[in-house]
DNA sequence: GTGAATAGTTCGAAAGTCGAACCATTAGGA
DNA sequence: TCCTAATGGTTCGACTTTCGAACTATTCAC
């Protein structure tokens, strides 16, 4: 398989160029009131109903004490609550308000319209294909992340 | 075509999975002397061989008197030098020296390893399939966000 | 119970970012 | 040919973001 090369090359660029289009519909919506950060992490929380801090941060890839900080401003700009867990009163869980959902509705929203485009330029089996086959590789490459993080 | 929808999210999701691997892969690679953001400019540059400060800012959407201290700080390091332009004086090339690029080399190959991984899960021609609906969808998703940069 | 581990917060220092003012150079007319 | 406008970068000061270390509160484990 002489080359496995030039796909992986060209694998890696296309895919590049797909998610700096999902950035750019980032920053988009993330113009105005809130940072780039604050967004993703009203996404993160969005997307799970809600998620205590350390998930955040290690989404995020931040550390805990700069959560605190960011945490602080959701929360003045009425995007976010805290909410201390009742079973071990350490744990914080952090929960969109309505006008946090609001805010990230309209950001999937945006996504969504993003991901039907691509999807409409192909016909109908060869979404289902693409689909499939884009399964298989996430799964490929969070195993080789999976036995790669130990030693980092 | 009632269900384009839920493939819409499913897209969006396990490219958002794949994504975060490439991004595991930069932190992993900038671990140690360099920041992500300086990562990401040496491989700017060195997917270009040389860039003008103008264009790295742009690719990195930072603003153009940033730039100048982090090319400040990455030529400190050793990592790229400035070179000005003898038909126009105004302008500034920066070069990756050699440590530059090895550095590049190495998150190159870091990459490439992801992208081998992802392929070999595959057959030699559902990698041919993959790779050609994925360029479709790069290019739809172009399109869009082409349509739509202008009213941002 | 006591000590270790875990979840968050606070705090000060360091790094990163921006826009405005600036210098140097080039381009584009009267 | 000047003179002005535009372009490419840098410098500077203010502001924001981020981090790690020290700390509090709580739970776990023996």
């Amino acid at each position: 398989m002489p080359d496995l090369e030039a796909k992986a090359i060209e694998l890696k660029k296309t895919l590049d160029v797909i998610t700096s289009h999902f950035q750019w519909i980032n920053s988009a919506s993330a113009s105005g009131e809130l940072s780039l950060q604050e967004l993703k992490i009203v996404n993160c929380i969005g997307q799970r109903e809600s998620c205590i801090m350390r998930e955040v941060s290690e989404h995020l890839q931040v550390a805990v004490s700069t959560m605190t900080g960011i945490i602080d401003k959701l929360e003045d700009k009425g995007l976010v609550r805290r909410e201390r867990n009742d079973e071990d009163r350490r744990i914080v869980r952090v929960i969109l308000t309505g006008k946090g959902r609001k805010v990230h509705q309209s950001n999937v929203e945006n996504y969504m319209e993003l991901s039907r485009r691509m999807l409409q330029s192909l016909n109908e089996s060869e979404q289902d294909v693409y689909l499939e086959i884009t399964r298989k590789i996430a799964r490929s490459a969070a195993q080789y992340i999976e036995s790669n993080s130990g030693n980092q």
